[in-house]
DNA sequence: CTAGGGTGTTACCGGTCTGTAACTTCCAGA
DNA sequence: TCTGGAAGTTACAGACCGGTAACACCCTAG
C-alpha cells in the first residue's frame, strides 16, 4: 500500500514530460540528452532503453503535445455541448490566452523550423498533426453553419499561426495584440454573407 | 585591369553570402562555421577575421536579409510611383510569390524559433526589422487611404506569417494557398468601410 | 624590388553531442 | 527468501562544435 503520497511518474513518462518542457523553452537542438535526463531525475542509459534515439523522442513529444491539444478540443465540446459557435468563439479565447502565455511559439512550428531534413522522421508526424487540427477546426466552422467554412478555417488558422511567431520576434505587445478582434470580425463577416 | 572578368567576390562577401544560403536552407544550429567557409571556397580562420564569432554572422545575416527586404519596398514604389494602393496589391502578390518559392519560411522567424536565449544578440536585431517591416507596411496602407490602417496592416502581417509557417509544417498545398484570396478580401473590405 | 596586409593551411584546444558497454543496486512478486 | 527485471552509475567511443595559434603564401601599392 503507497497510498497517501504521490506517486512518482515512471521514468519514462518524467523523460518525456521534461523533454517536452526542454524541448517547448529552448529548442530542440537547444537542448542534450544528458540536460533532458538530469532534469528528470534520473539518466542517459534509462532514456535509451525506452527510445532508440532522440529523435524518436522528439516525435513521442509532438505527439504528446497534438494528444493535449486534443484534450483542449474535447473540452470545448464539453463546455458548449452542441453549440459549434460558442466552441468556435471558445476556440479563439483559447488561442488568445495561449499567446500571452509564453514568448514561445507552437512547438510544431518551432520544430520544423528546426529540423530541416526533408526525411526527417519529425516532419511527417508534423505534418499529419496540422492537418488533423485544420480539419478539425474546418469541422467546427461548417458544424457552425458558417459557409466558406473551408476558407474561413484557413484563415483562422493563418492567423494563430502568424501570430504565435510573431509574439517569438517582437513580442506580446505586437501585431498579435489584435489577433481576437480580427478573429472575431471575421466571424462575423462569414457569418454575414451566404449563411450557406 | 581586370575587366572583362566577372570579380570574385572578396571572402568576407563570399562568406556572407554562403551562410545567408545556408542558415536559410539548414538553420542556424544546423550549420557550422567549418561547413559555411567550406562552401564559400575559403577557411575558417579569414571567417574570424571579419566576424568576431559566429553570433555575430548571424547578425549580419539578419541585417543583409533585411536590406534585400528594402529593396523589394523601394522596387515596389519604383513599379508604381505613387500609386499606394497599387504598391500594396504588389506587396500581396511578392509574399505570394515568396510562399510557392521553397518550403522554408521567414529567417527572421526561423531564427527567432532557434535562438532561445532571451539576451541573443540577433533577437534584438530581429525585433527591430521586424518592427520597422510592419511600420513600412502600415504607412503603407494608411497612404492607399484606407481607414484602420494598422488593423489592416497587422492583420495583412500575421496572416501572412501564419502562411509562411504553414508552407513549411504542411507544405505549399495547405491553407496557404488561400493567402491571396484572403489578403484581396481584406484590402476590399476594408476600402468599403470608412475610408477615412 | 620590396614591404606589408589579406589570405590560405595545418594543427590544435576544450567542450559538447549522441549513443554504448559493463556493472551495480534496488524492488516487487513468487 | 529468492529471483528477475527495471533502473542507476561510471566510463567511454567517435564525432562535431566554436575558436585560436603559428606559419607560409601571394599580390598589390609604393
Amino acid at each position: 500500500m503507497t497510498d497517501g503520497i504521490v506517486e512518482r511518474p515512471r521514468p519514462r513518462d518524467r523523460i518525456l514530460e521534461t523533454a517536452r518542457d526542454m524541448f517547448h523553452k529552448h529548442g530542440i537542438k537547444g537542448v542534450g540528452v544528458d540536460a533532458i535526463t538530469e532534469a528528470a531525475g534520473t539518466n542517459k542509459m534509462t532514456l535509451y532503453r525506452h527510445f532508440e534515439s532522440k529523435d524518436e523522442l522528439i516525435v513521442e513529444c509532438l505527439r504528446a503535445n497534438a494528444a493535449k491539444a486534443g484534450a483542449m478540443w474535447n473540452a470545448f465540446e464539453a463546455e458548449f455541448p452542441g453549440d459549434k459557435l460558442a466552441q468556435l468563439h471558445a476556440w479563439v479565447r483559447k488561442a488568445a490566452a495561449m499567446l500571452n502565455a509564453d514568448g514561445r511559439g507552437c512547438d510544431m512550428a518551432n520544430a520544423a523550423a528546426e529540423l530541416t531534413e526533408p526525411d526527417h522522421p519529425a516532419r511527417l508526424v508534423i505534418k499529419e498533426l496540422k492537418e488533423a487540427q485544420r480539419a478539425r477546426l474546418v469541422t467546427l466552422c461548417r458544424d457552425a453553419g458558417i459557409g466558406q467554412a473551408e476558407l474561413l478555417a484557413d484563415t483562422l488558422s493563418l492567423l494563430f499561426e502568424g501570430a504565435r511567431v510573431s509574439v517569438q520576434t517582437v513580442g506580446t505587445e505586437g501585431p498579435s495584440t489584435q489577433f481576437v478582434r480580427m478573429a472575431e470580425g471575421l466571424i462575423v463577416s462569414f457569418r454575414g454573407a451566404a449563411a450557406g
